[in-house]
DNA sequence: ATTATTTCTGCAAGCGCTTGCAGAAATAAA
DNA sequence: TTTATTTCTGCAAGCGCTTGCAGAAATAAT
């Protein structure tokens, strides 16, 4: 293994000048910067992350901690917070909490004692509160996918409202006046902001949005199925399902077909996220596209950011979905 | 940050003392661990991982080379791998190489580089040299997915002609004797095992099987759909098909049923992975399971007991798919 | 009781890198 | 030319943990 030691003595010069040459932190003469270079260049020397991560008292990693890494939604975010990081140069650390909130704190309280500075947390259920002292503790931590108002420019998060919003228009536009919607049971916001988001379009057409059909279920296939059902069961008057998922809308749909509902023809269904299986179901499921790649490179870039000292990103932001015009709503 | 010394000071021993209890290497009298142990409580110690790794000269996370995690088999994969790490208190820094093979090797090279010793790697495109090089500079490497005969103890993998074999037997036995094949025109020995397998069977039935319909394309939806086409081109006579993955095996069933063919009435599908798009798509396809949580558990441990003094999982290992009937193939 | 063994524990050096401090060298000012 | 500044560079300590070595303590053997 070459260090920075044999860097030196090849190029002549100490240990500490050769650190600051690789580091680029302090000031060295051009040419002994040259020597240095091409002594590097010549041991094909690479930094020990370990040392210097003690030296620093920091991780050059940055770590994830996110709920389920083989659900499409979190593979997606993660493999773009790699590929981001890969793009600096740091790398990634993943924890996998299979969806239970403890775990998640859990693990960001490990990642904490080991020396992480830079953590991007997915966790949506748990209290305010503790992320909030999370935050605290450590300066890099960003928030994914939930927004908390105290700490709104550390989170990175679609604009649920305007989705609701852009989903529904859409709707609207084909002429779907009668709308059910169909929502996730998990007590986050995510849900009630699309609803909201949608209901604010449905009033300014005149459509009274306090009985509007909602089925409660789990955000997966099967909810969706169970969802769909509890909708028939209480009325068979909407020709339009605003899921809150693309898992819950599929669901949905093949709940519907099963039954020999011809969708879009009697029931529009539209999704939210954009994840693979909206391409594969039949029909091809019109759907929220999600940024989740683009909010991944953001996160990793915002969480750096947060830890150097030169700031740039600091204002709040909320991504903005984009509608994905498919087969499964039924067009005027 | 509390550090050994700490610990130390408050059990009234040296920093030695406490880092043999911790890392329990070395013979600590029963009195004094106890009251190390005592101390680490109160404390609420946690080595720090990167002067560890620097002391050690070896990192204690496992790398994870991939593809690409936003498919759903290496989202499973990662998930699984971290879940299992997590158990032995490992963990997981993954690396994403979209796809390039050089990506892949180099990450490999990146990582050992770090310091890491074990690394699980999943790449099934390039020469057996350069992974037989790989493999003899780091004794904690093991291949996933793909088989080296040189290196059979550290290749996890799946008996892919049992699992042709397996298939097939079942389209033979549901009496579809016209078997085309859908597979992919990756590089790789899977596709060709796959066949192969199931030609045995076939070839048992008394089939000719020099002259099977096949059709190679990517391993995708679209490659599915691709591949399917280029069957109805040169016949129309089988009346099931064995696809290579769960991907295609859907392309080919969406592209056929756009076409106004039923399945399985009129064409019966086979696909291979069990992944979440073979419950989702209509009918729900019949896979075969790849036991993709398995695989990445005995790949962790395996790669730690390799670079463990002593070693327990040492022979080969193959692991059997197994069959997941739903209902895109037509029974008897 | 004395010596030989065995078992524990602590010392201190070292893993590779960073950085405050101070002296050396180069440049500017007087 | 001398003195004051500024710019570089090296020294050495330190990040937290591990481990070979040797001395101390405990146990066994004589």
């Amino acid at each position: 293994m070459i260090t920075l030691k044999h860097v030196a003595e090849l190029a002549g010069v100490s240990t500490s000048t050769v650190s600051r040459v690789v580091s680029g932190k302090d000031v060295v003469s051009k040419s002994v910067k040259d020597k240095v270079e091409k002594a590097i260049k010549k041991t094909g020397y690479i930094p020990n992350v370990n040392a210097r991560a003690l030296a620093n008292k920091n991780s050059t990693s940055i770590g994830l901690v996110t709920p389920d890494l083989s659900l499409a939604f979190f593979g997606t975010l993660a493999a773009g917070v790699i590929d981001a990081a890969d793009e600096l140069g740091v790398t990634v650390d993943i924890c996998n909490s299979r969806g239970k909130d403890q775990n998640n704190l859990n693990a960001v309280k490990t990642l904490i004692k080991r020396g992480f500075n830079n953590i991007l947390l997915d966790e949506s259920h748990c209290d305010e509160s503790k992320i909030l002292e999370l935050c605290a503790e450590v300066p890099g931590l960003v928030l994914m996918n939930r927004f908390i108002p105290q700490i709104a420019e550390r989170c990175v998060c679609v604009d649920n409202v305007t989705g609701g919003n852009m989903a529904a228009s859409y709707l609207l536009d084909n002429l779907h006046n009668n709308i059910a919607f169909i929502t996730s049971n998990s007590e986050i916001a995510d849900p009630f902001d699309r609803i909201h988001g949608a209901k604010i379009v449905m009033a300014k057409h005149g459509i009274d949005t306090n009985n509007c059909l909602v089925a409660q279920a789990a955000p997966t296939i099967d909810g969706g199925k169970q969802a769909v059902l509890e909708l028939l069961n209480k009325s068979d008057e909407f020709t339009a399902i605003l899921a809150y998922n693309d898992n819950m809308a599929v669901g949905a749909m093949n709940e519907l077909q099963d039954r020999g509902v011809r969708i879009p023809d009697e029931i529009s269904v539209i999704g939210f996220d954009d994840l693979a299986i909206s391409t594969v179901c039949r029909p091809a499921l019109t759907t929220m596209h999600y940024p989740i790649r683009e909010m991944a490179d953001y996160a990793v870039k915002l969480s750096l950011d947060l830890t150097s000292s030169k700031k740039t990103l600091g204002t709040s932001h909320k991504f903005i979905p984009k509608l994905i015009e498919r087969s499964s709503v039924s067009k005027i």
